[in-house]
Order: structure tokens, then C-alpha cells, then sequence
DNA sequence: CGTGGCATAGTTTTT
DNA sequence: CTATGCCACG
């Protein structure tokens, strides 16, 4: 085959560079994925190299599944035996394997946001800290940077010197990593961290994946953390065939512990590295290249580059301010309409999952098929969480946290004093609380909980005998549906029947059971689905399987539908039509990047909002409202700087005329919560490079009030009221008025031109 | 032992 | 405003 005729000449000497370490600058549509994927067939057909022997490593399930599927059809034979995977899936695989170098079993769980969380309660409370001043999420991410930096317990605690503070976060890592070891349990860090650890310790093993991989590639390098690029180090440190492919103006995860250094400095970690870049965009328009271009330029510390693109000018970027984040959704929603496309080609961008519902509702009034990316993960629900659990301890007995989650789900009557003692006991045996479970007749003062408990323990045996059974490849032969083959599908009906939580569920009401069963069986098709996909099924591998998923990996594109998500999943794709939602200052960039001392902070904003712009085609549109509520009060904010800094010359704001036009057709609807548009001209305009929108809603503070609490005032909407209160905020006076006719209101001075009588 | 009501905290972004 | 968590009561 012609690998490289459909490659231009960069393309080409990244595909054919096969030997050393390599640097792939890839800016954003510029074929990285091609690239990539060529450069695996290349290896292969060219150089003859075993694709054995080949691996990549992607930032989602989602990534690694279109790479392979191009690989396949790139490749004649071998495609299948080249490793395509994510870091985490990667490392579980290598530590089903060995881990048991570390002390730990090889069916160890993965614990979740939520279950970390469980966790860290128990942990704060175990060290009798006051729960007030230790909160769960700033210890996970303080531990969770540690992981991310190497450092172990340890290390940690040498570190904090005798600050007493840091004293204390060692105290609660030693405590957490403990209690993740008694559990058999590992949580998304650790992942990494533990694989690290055992190439660290264990120098065979390490040489084994040495020679296994003797082609390493990456992708997205520029979101890798250090434990991340340890990882990889380590497994290239004895043939040196690194290949990394990374855009620096693409980097998002900083919050995650990614370090944009391991991109800027990689020629400097692997001397002798071939830099590429690649620099010629096939995806956006003109246009849109351009305004990243003006976005991104305003970033200090950047590799030097310029994007260009042969394409057409196409359209000029959109921009519309809207007044309500409401009517913002509704405008985006009936633009999208109006342009007769399909639906599969829209994608709308938010910096916050919780932007979602206004656009949620507007696509449900307007009848708009949607496809929502993230968000309340389907694998966080109760009724997902519960049957997990199950499994989890069908799999793992020593996961003390799934254990505890359903041992009284549905109830059995184990109330939490029974399981008080069953844990006092099991800690001073030095056991897991589910062997705990085991010997509760044997717990003093257990009373008729003893039986229960033993009830829930038999039941979960019988259901780890038939598990076990199944995956020996041992036909079941009792409970057989007809001549189905007995598996997960088969045991996740069992648990449900058997325990009496279906019945349970529709005990409780109707439309709520029928959502959750409705789940849950989704959940019965992934893990059908999970079983037919894989050779060997097992438990523990559906487990990970569910996991370790992203909540791009989840996206179904078969159907015409809309895309709604955030800046961050939207990394790696790309849409015909990108509406970028909430440009507004303190919501994108966020006021935490605003406030921040630390000024890489906003650059990493400013990136984030240049991966947004550069995930469109054709077609751009910026929106923002002036005001939105949140925290259950409206928050007013002007246009996003990064709007501003795109040049005026591309950018189209919907003409006066338009701008009355849409607001009239949205009036319709909204008639009672509409807020006249006009009122909301700038009480003071600070010059801007770019007429029309910008910085023209500054608001400027008045010194003093004429009214106060008590007095009578006028407001040109709603008439005549008296003043409640008055609050001087950071930004303008905050005025609580109860009118006459339209009850009580709270608003700005300088926006709502409250007049004394 | 279970439920229902109230208080409080919370919004970046996620493998 | 909304979700979660805690406490008091039945």
C-alpha cells in the first residue's frame, strides 16, 4: 500500500520517522489522528515491526476505539494485536497481572469520585477530625495531587516538615491509602500510580513490557501528568521509540494534574528527538482559524506556532448577547432550526454541566432531539450504584464500601447499630467487614441481626458460586432461561429477582420504578453486550470495563442529534456547527481564574476556549446572557474577554434589527418572565476595540443611594414599591424591593433605575 | 429501625 | 435553587 500519498510532506516525515523519540506538534485538525494511525501502519507494513510489539495510548475509550478501527482498515493482518488503550485501561490490565507483587489481589476494585468521597468521610471521621475544617474534596485533591506528582505516603509526610496542617493531610493520606489496601480497592490515581510503583520494585516485570512495547505513542502527551510520563519513561527506557503527539495550546487538565511541561520540555527529557509540527489545518474555516488564532496569540509560554488553512473564508464567527440565559438557550435552539441541517451537525459548548438544563429545556419545548455528554453519569445513579455494588462484592469481598452500600438494600432489617458492631469486630479481628458478615454469629450483642446478616452472606456465596461456575465455562444448569447460557446478564436478573430489589422498587411507585428498571436494564445490555464483545468475559473485566469509562465514551452518534456538552469533552471531536454557549466574564473564563494570583490560570482558560473555537467546521457561534441565575440569585455579567479579543473585522453581531426581531419571536413565549432589553443599555461605555458588544456593559457603581430601606420608589416596569433593603455589594448595590403588584424583587441600582417618590 | 423534614453548602473542568 | 446530609420523631 501508498501509505504516505495522501499525506503532506510533514504528515509524511512524522509517519516515516519510526526510530527514537519524536515530537509531533500537532495543532488543532491538523491530522494527528492520521498521522497516527499511518505511522501504526507503517511500522507494521513497512518496517515490518510485529504488531505485537506496538503500542497507543489515548486520552478516552472513545479516542482508542476510532484509532483502532482505522488501524484496522489500514491494516491488512496484525491490526488486532497492536494495544490500543487508555492510561488507565492499560495499567489495569498490567496490574490484574501483577499486582500482586505490591500485596494487594488481582481482583482489586476501582473506586470512583463517589466512592473516594465515602471513603475520605470515613477516613476524616476514623482520625476524629473535625469534619468542619476537614472537608472530603480539597483532602481527595490534595492526595490526588500527590499521586499525580509520585509522591507516596512517605515522601508526603517528609515533606510537610512540621507544618501542622500538612501534618495533618499526611496523617489523612497514611489513613486513606490504608483503608483503600484493607478494601483490596484502588482508586483512578492510583491506577497510575501503583503501575509506576511496581516498575519501579520489580525490574522484571518492567523488562517484560519493555520488550513488549517497543513502539510507544501517544496521544494528547500535552495532558499527561508526572506519573503519566513516568509511566511512559519507564516503559521506552530501553529502545527509545517514543512517539508523542501534542498541541501545548490544548492543554485542559491542568486541574487534573497535567503538567504542560512534559510537552514544552521534551526535547530537552529525550535528546535527540525529532520536532514536527504540524501546522496546516484541514478542518475550520478561514474565519474560525483566525479568531482561535487572535484568541491564543494572547498566551505567554507557548511553543511558536501559526496555524493556517488552504480552506475558504466561510461565514463570519457569530456573536449574540442575549438578556436572560433563558432566552440565550432559546435563541441557540431556534438558530439551530432555522438552518435546516441535521442534527448530527450541532454542537453546543458550555463551560459548566450545569448550563446544560436551560438548553435541556429549550430542545425538549422545541421538540429537538439531544444528546446530552456528561453530566449526572448513568454509572452514578442508585439504582446503577446498587447493582454495581452487588457485583462488586460478588467479585471482591474485601471492598468494604460495596458491602456496606447494600447490605441493608433492599432493606433486611440490618440497621446501622448492627452494622456498627459488624465493624468494630471486624476491625479488631484486622478482617474486612464482609468476613465480618460471615462470623456475625459469633459478635457478641448481635442479637436477631445475626441471622439477617447470615441470610445476605449466603445469599451473595450462592450468587459468587454461580459466577464462579460461569466463568469457568461450567453450564448452569438450574435457573437456565430456556437455553440461554447463564452470565452476567443472567446474574444481574438473579440479584434483582433474588433480593427482592425489583420488588422493592415498585413498592415505591411507578413512574420512579419504571425509570430505574429502565436503567437497569441498560445496564443488562451493556453487560449482554460486554460478554458477546469479549473472548474471555468475567466479572472483574466488565467491572473495569464500567469503570473506567469517559463521558465522551459514552456518546452514541448512530442517531440525528443534537450535541450538547462541555469545552472539556469536546476535546478530540469535532461538529459542522459549534455554538459556544455562557461567553460571559466569571462564568468562561471562570471568576476561580479571575480571582486567581497565579496567571497561567486564565491562559488555561484561554485554551480551553481555543480547543471550543477550534472544534468547528463551517460554522461558529458565540452566545451570552446578561444575566443568569445561579445559587438561586441572578448573577450579571459582561461579555466574555475572550470575545473581545477576537478582531471585530471577523466578527458578525446581529444587527439592531435582527437583535429586536429575535427578541420579539422569543417575547412570544416568554412574555411574563421577559425582561425588556432596552433597559439593559450600558449606563456607561468603556471603549472597545470592537463596536456593538465588549466591554459596553460595565456598570458603574453609584457612591451612595438617594433611597433606603423603608422608602417609596418607582421602577419602570413594575411600578411603584417600597424599599426592603439595601446591600452594598462588591459590584453595584443590591436593592430588595416589594412592589405593589409584582411582590418582591431583588435587583440592581444602577441596572434598575429605581426612582424615589 | 425507618422516615420525613429542615439545614447547609455548593459550581469549574474528569480518567 | 437543589442536592445532600443530619437529626428528631414515630
Amino acid at each position: 500500500m501508498e501509505i504516505s500519498d495522501t499525506l503532506n510532506p510533514k504528515q509524511r516525515e512524522a509517519v516515516l520517522h519510526t526510530e527514537g523519540p519524536l515530537l509531533i506538534l500537532a495543532g488543532a485538525g491538523s491530522g494527528k489522528t492520521r498521522v497516527l494511525t499511518h505511522r501504526i501502519a507503517c511500522l507494521i507494513e513497512e518496517k515490518g515491526v510485529n504488531p505485537w510489539n506496538i503500542l497507543a495510548i489515548t486520552f478516552t475509550n472513545k479516542a482508542a476505539g476510532e484509532m483502532r478501527e482505522r488501524v484496522d482498515s489500514l491494516v491488512k493482518s496484525g491490526a488486532g494485536s497492536v494495544w490500543v488503550s487508555t492510561f488507565h485501561s492499560l495499567c489495569v490490565r498490567i496490574l490484574r497481572r501483577f499486582i500482586e507483587y505490591l500485596g494487594y489481589e488481582n481482583n482489586f476494585s476501582i473506586y470512583d469520585a463517589d466512592d473516594q468521597k465515602t471513603l475520605m468521610k470515613q477516613v476524616i471521621k476514623k482520625l476524629n477530625l473535625d469534619p468542619k475544617q476537614y472537608r472530603e474534596r480539597p483532602m481527595m485533591s490534595i492526595i490526588s495531587s500527590a499521586k499525580n506528582e509520585l509522591i507516596d505516603t512517605e515522601t508526603f509526610r517528609k515533606k510537610s516538615g512540621g507544618d501542622w496542617k500538612l501534618g495533618k493531610a499526611a496523617d489523612v493520606y497514611e489513613a486513606y491509602q490504608a483503608e483503600l489496601k484493607k478494601n483490596n480497592a484502588l482508586d483512578f490515581d492510583d491506577l497510575i500510580f501503583k503501575t509506576v510503583d511496581l516498575f519501579r520494585v520489580n525490574a522484571e516485570v518492567l523488562d517484560y513490557y519493555r520488550e513488549r512495547f517497543r513502539y510507544i505513542m501517544v496521544d494528547e502527551y500535552q495532558d499527561t501528568n508526572t506519573a503519566q510520563f513516568e509511566l511512559i519513561a519507564l516503559l521506552a527506557g530501553k529502545y527509545g521509540n517514543l512517539c508523542v503527539v501534542g498541541d501545548d495550546d490544548q492543554s485542559i487538565y491542568k486541574f487534573r494534574g497535567a503538567d504542560i511541561g512534559n510537552i514544552l520540555n521534551f526535547e530537552e527529557t529525550f535528546p535527540g528527538t525529532k520536532v514536527i509540527k504540524l501546522e496546516q489545518n484541514y478542518r475550520s474555516t478561514a474565519h474560525i482559524l483566525d479568531a482561535a488564532n487572535a484568541v491564543i496569540c494572547n498566551n505567554k509560554g507557548r511553543k511558536q506556532k501559526t496555524l493556517w488553512t488552504a480552506n475558504e473564508d466561510g461565514p463570519l464567527v457569530m456573536f449574540r448577547q442575549y438578556g436572560q440565559a433563558y432566552e440565550e438557550a432559546e435563541g441557540i435552539v431556534r438558530d439551530m432550526l432555522a438552518q435546516g441541517r441535521n442534527l448530527r451537525d450541532f454542537a453546543v459548548l458550555y463551560r459548566t454541566n450545569a448550563q446544560s438544563r436551560l438548553l435541556e429545556e429549550k430542545c425538549i419545548s422545541y421538540n429537538i432531539p439531544y444528546r446530552l455528554v456528561g453530566g449526572v453519569n448513568f454509572y452514578q445513579r442508585r439504582e446503577i450504584k446498587d447493582i454495581l455494588c452487588y457485583l462488586k462484592t460478588i467479585a471482591n469481598g474485601r471492598d468494604d464500601l460495596a458491602v456496606q452500600r447494600i447490605i441493608n438494600v433492599p432493606k433486611r432489617g440490618i440497621g446501622a447499630s448492627s452494622i456498627g458492631k459488624v465493624m468494630e469486630w471486624a476491625g479488631r479481628q484486622e478482617t474486612s467487614f464482609y468476613e465480618g458478615c460471615v462470623h456475625a454469629a459469633s459478635i457478641p450483642g448481635m442479637g436477631k441481626a445475626a441471622g439477617k446478616i447470615q441470610g445476605f452472606v449466603s445469599q451473595i456465596q450462592d450468587f459468587a458460586r454461580r459466577n464462579q461456575a460461569w466463568e469457568l465455562g461450567i453450564r448452569q444448569e438450574e435457573d437456565v432461561p430456556q437455553n440461554r447460557r447463564y452470565g452476567l446478564e443472567g446474574l444481574i436478573r438473579d440479584i434483582l429477582e433474588e433480593t427482592g430489589y425489583r420488588s422493592e422498587l415498585q413498592a415505591e411507585g411507578e413512574e420512579e420504578a419504571k425509570a430505574r428498571l429502565e436503567n437497569i436494564d441498560e445496564l443488562i445490555n451493556k453487560a449482554a453486550s460486554y460478554c458477546a464483545e469479549n473472548e474471555e468475559p468475567s466479572l472483574n473485566g466488565f467491572l473495569e470495563e464500567v469503570s473506567l469509562v469517559a463521558d465522551v465514551d459514552r456518546m452514541d452518534d448512530s442517531q440525528d442529534r443534537v450535541t450538547l456538552m462541555t469545552l472539556h469533552s469536546a476535546k478530540g471531536l469535532e461538529f459542522p456547527v459549534v455554538y459556544l454557549s455562557g461567553m460571559e466574564d466569571g462564568l468562561f473564563p471562570s471568576s476561580m481564574s479571575i480571582m486567581s494570583d497565579d496567571p497561567t490560570d486564565i491562559e488555561e482558560e484561554r485554551r480551553l476556549c481555543y480547543v471550543g473555537i477550534t472544534r468547528a467546521r463551517e460554522r461558529l457561534t458565540m452566545t451570552a446572557a446578561r444575566m443568569r441565575m445561579s445559587k438561586g440569585e441572578t448573577r450579571y455579567s459582561k461579555v466574555s474577554r475572550f470575545v473581545e479579543e477576537i478582531p471585530g473585522d471577523l466578527v458578525d453581531t446581529m444587527s439592531p434589527g435582527a437583535r429586536a426581531n429575535a427578541n420579539a419571536s422569543s417575547n412570544a413565549r416568554y412574555e411574563e418572565k421577559k425582561f425588556d432589553g432596552r433597559q439593559f443599555k450600558p449606563q456607561t461605555v468603556v471603549g472597545g476595540r470592537t463596536p456593538g458588544f465588549g466591554k459596553e456593559f460595565t456598570i458603574q457603581k453609584a457612591s451612595a443611594l438617594e433611597y433606603g430601606a423603608g422608602d417609596r420608589v418607582r421602577h419602570g416596569r413594575f411600578g411603584d414599591g417600597t424599599v426592603q433593603s439595601v446591600t452594598d455589594g462588591a459590584r453595584d448595590f443590591e436593592v430588595a424591593v416589594e412592589f405593589d403588584r409584582f411582590g418582591v424583587k431583588k435587583m440592581f441600582a444602577s441596572i434598575a433605575k429605581l426612582e424615589k417618590l
